[in-house]
DNA sequence: CGAGAGATTGATACCAATCAAAGGATGTGG
DNA sequence: CCACATCCTTTGATTGGTATCAATCTCTCG
């Protein structure tokens, strides 16, 4: 998921394979890597609890449902899904990651994944083993503090991304899709205005409960009513304002 | 929100007026209340860190949506209603609260509470401020032990809860609704078929994305396929199996 | 008892799923 | 580098589920 547009990264770093990553200040695993001290060399903290910058391949699973929580991750560059087999056996995408979220927050409590996670591309993530935590000779006041910042707001973000999408039509949430993930982008630096999916159009169809010949039908229909432009999956936003009115 | 059945309640108390209130151990605030010795006296916990049993009329409101975080609270007995006011002005449903179950936690992190919060019949709450949690004269690592595992249980819970409604029509979202709120209950003690709905059918309706008319029903749907048995808000759970096969 | 809110039921319209077919994109092996 | 296979995407025709509009019925409470 990498911009399309004039870059203007203020919180990203071009990597010299023309993705970019997530600089630390901006990611969810900072509270964690401040008392860490980002694990710089000679700080003591080892492999066996931070590695960073783990290379995924496209279409790899860095867990799978049900397994074991060692660890949580934090998307450095690249992007993710999640997924859920229901119990007809097929595939329904539950969320999509991109640089600087976490990732299985959410298991920490049950220690167990509730969803399978795949990169959408070639991406690298930091990966921290909750286990060890306790090991890294830091003060653990401070470590548990990091780790109140950190739960404390994905219960926020997890309240705010769920209480919308129920009650709303189909056009009113590919809108609000839209929007947020140009948000969520912008926050990393990126243009709010041109954005590349790296998601298919059935992944977005199952993340949003529906079906791909309707997401299909809601870009076309968006694109003759020059709210966006698309040409594969480059999608530029026309008009903000308008598809916030349709987003309800 | 009590039992209409044969009473079991191994985890609730029986009191004079004829409803219930959960025990201690069977609430979300237990951590931080075994912290606190439960605020016995003499534990030197005053009413301005933990206020127990304060009593909610029917309608009125704990705190409105946008309001300055000033606690959490638990249901101690009754039952309670979250809502946000959309664009045009009308109430939108986001959630119900039963005994033993916390509010407000996603209101921690951004120090705003996200919905408005309104007492469904006659209840009482506990109220923790959380400010004030440092001057309890508790060891700060036991009060951060106890935030973590009531955090990281909120995030697993509200995972659960909305990656599962999305793609599901309406009869499997209702379905799901009827289920869900008897585990809740039983998890309480109260008996798993009969159960008392506190909520309108507007209420369920707002909640689960549909029309009144629509959950009506399919209310009837369900009792004509002898799944249930209600009348008014007094509903049998008559086939588990049956609704469970539905939920999808 | 009467008033007003809540709940049910029916008729109709509309939105989105499904079925079906064809048009691009991507990748592989010859 | 091209041919072919496969997957992804788009568009059309039809069906079905749910909202909406409207009328009646029920319950609660003053």
């Amino acid at each position: 998921m990498s911009s399309t547009g004039p870059a203007c990264l203020s919180s990203t770093v071009a990597l010299a394979n023309g993705t970019t990553e997530v600089e630390c200040r901006h990611c969810g695993l900072d509270p964690i890597c401040m008392v860490l001290d980002y694990a710089a060399p000679g700080s003591g903290i080892t492999e066996a609890l931070l590695s960073r910058r783990v290379a995924v391949s496209k279409g790899s699973a860095l867990f799978f449902e049900g397994g074991d929580c060692e660890a949580i991750f934090a998307v450095k560059s690249g992007s993710f899904k999640a997924s859920v087999s229901d119990p007809m056996g097929d595939e329904r995408v539950v969320g999509f990651y991109l640089p600087g979220e976490l990732i299985g927050v959410d298991a920490i409590a049950g220690q167990h994944y509730h969803y399978t996670l795949r990169a959408l591309e070639s991406s690298q993530v930091c990966d921290l083993r909750l286990s060890r935590l306790a090991d890294s000779g830091k003060p653990m006041q401070d470590i548990q503090h990091a780790m109140i910042e950190i739960l404390g707001k994905t219960v926020e973000a997890s309240y705010l991304s769920s209480a919308a999408l129920m009650q709303q039509n189909a056009e009113q949430r590919l809108c609000a899709f839209l929007l947020t993930l140009s948000e969520r982008l912008h926050r990393l630096g990126f243009d709010r205005d041109y954005l590349r999916l790296a998601m298919s159009r059935s992944d977005i169809a199952s993340y949003l409960g529906l079906s791909r010949e309707t997401v299909s039908r809601l870009f076309s229909r968006l694109e003759k009513d020059r709210l966006i432009s698309m040409t594969g999956r480059r999608l530029r936003l026309l008009d903000r304002h308008g598809l916030s009115q349709l987003q309800g």
